[in-house]
DNA sequence: GTCTATAATGCGATAGAC
DNA sequence: GTCTATCGCATTATAGAC
């Protein structure tokens, strides 16, 4: 693993508590649909104190983004590690489901937002995790029909982890309904346990 | 099928440019990152003439997602008609495969969308016509794990609609396999055909 | 580390000519 | 039905005091 964000501040705990404001604006209004200003009111300081922290919107952003995608290639190497194709896909299955369970907002947006995927562009690390994750799941030599089996079960997490009707669903339960689902629509046949 | 929108002018085929245009920068930068002024250099027209067909941004986005409900909407009602909730799932599953692989962008955008997600509080009919489809997919007295099951294939959907590396698949493959992954994560068991 | 103040630009929206 | 021109405001971002 290595760190993703060239960040021009030393971390610290108005670092955190931006970060979190963040997070939970983007992940009710989208990234464009959120402002400096915003983050800035929710936190209870002025514009110019986020720009203390990082120096265009954009960079807050991927500071936002980055230890997810740091925890995401934790799961893709751990995986990597194993020998054997099922092995390794449950490696993905289990840990990619933990984690983003533990960080619900944080997948949807990273998952989706329009303005992430335009990101990717200039950071490229954004886009290898991604594609690696895919990769390692799909197979080698995968055809068409897995391909779409991999990108519909990413997107399929996005939905209970966001939707108001999911969000009440304990942790413990919601991984549990997940691996199960996810498992159903990864492997071909017959395959859940507990 | 009632008709969705409340629309100020005559549909005509500037209408049909200005949604197709949105659209396409809709499902590229997210409603919040399109602006009138890059849907009006679009079509090669001005802000102005965009206002003369829509009194708001909000209501040009209702204006290019409402022929999509309706569509939706009349699948459902197709679904109602249907004794049997097998039989009812299967036309939902069809139907909504159907319609959404022949309007892409407008499914990703209609379900992703936090600006539409908003939307829902002024339009009452848009929620209510994704919530009778959630209803009529996971069936009466469904427990939470099977509302995470629709939720899952409804947001799985999404994603091969689209990600890059499935845009080139033609539609009547697209169906096929989202036919055949959807009924695996939407149905229990043992559940293929063709 | 946070502030006030401000620059420069773009936004949604309106008025009125043609 | 489309245009030019403009209003008022929010936006990203910077400069400099404390």
């Amino acid at each position: 693993m290595t760190t993703t964000a060239g960040e021009a501040r030393p971390a610290g705990p108005g670092r955190q508590r931006l970060h979190e404001a963040a997070l939970r604006l983007f992940s009710e209004h989208g990234v464009s649909g959120t402002s400096l200003q915003m983050i800035a009111d929710e936190v209870g300081v002025t514009k110019a104190a986020v720009y203390y922290h990082y120096r265009t919107k954009d960079e807050l952003v991927v500071g936002v983004v980055a230890p997810f995608l740091d925890r995401v290639s934790d799961v893709v190497e751990a995986a990597r590690a194993r020998r054997g194709r099922r092995a390794q896909v449950e490696v993905l299955l289990e840990g990619l489901v933990d984690l983003i369970v533990d960080v619900r907002r944080l997948y949807v947006v990273a998952a989706v937002d329009p303005v992430i995927a335009h990101l990717q562009e200039h950071y490229p690390r954004m886009r290898e995790i991604g594609d690696e994750l895919r990769e390692l799941l799909a197979g080698p030599d995968a055809d068409a029909e897995r391909r779409v089996a991999v990108v519909f079960f990413l997107s399929g997490l996005v939905g209970p982890l966001g939707d108001a009707s999911c969000r009440d669903i304990p942790d413990e339960d919601l991984r549990r309904m997940l691996l199960g689902t996810g498992r159903r629509s990864l492997l071909p046949r017959r395959a859940s346990r507990a």
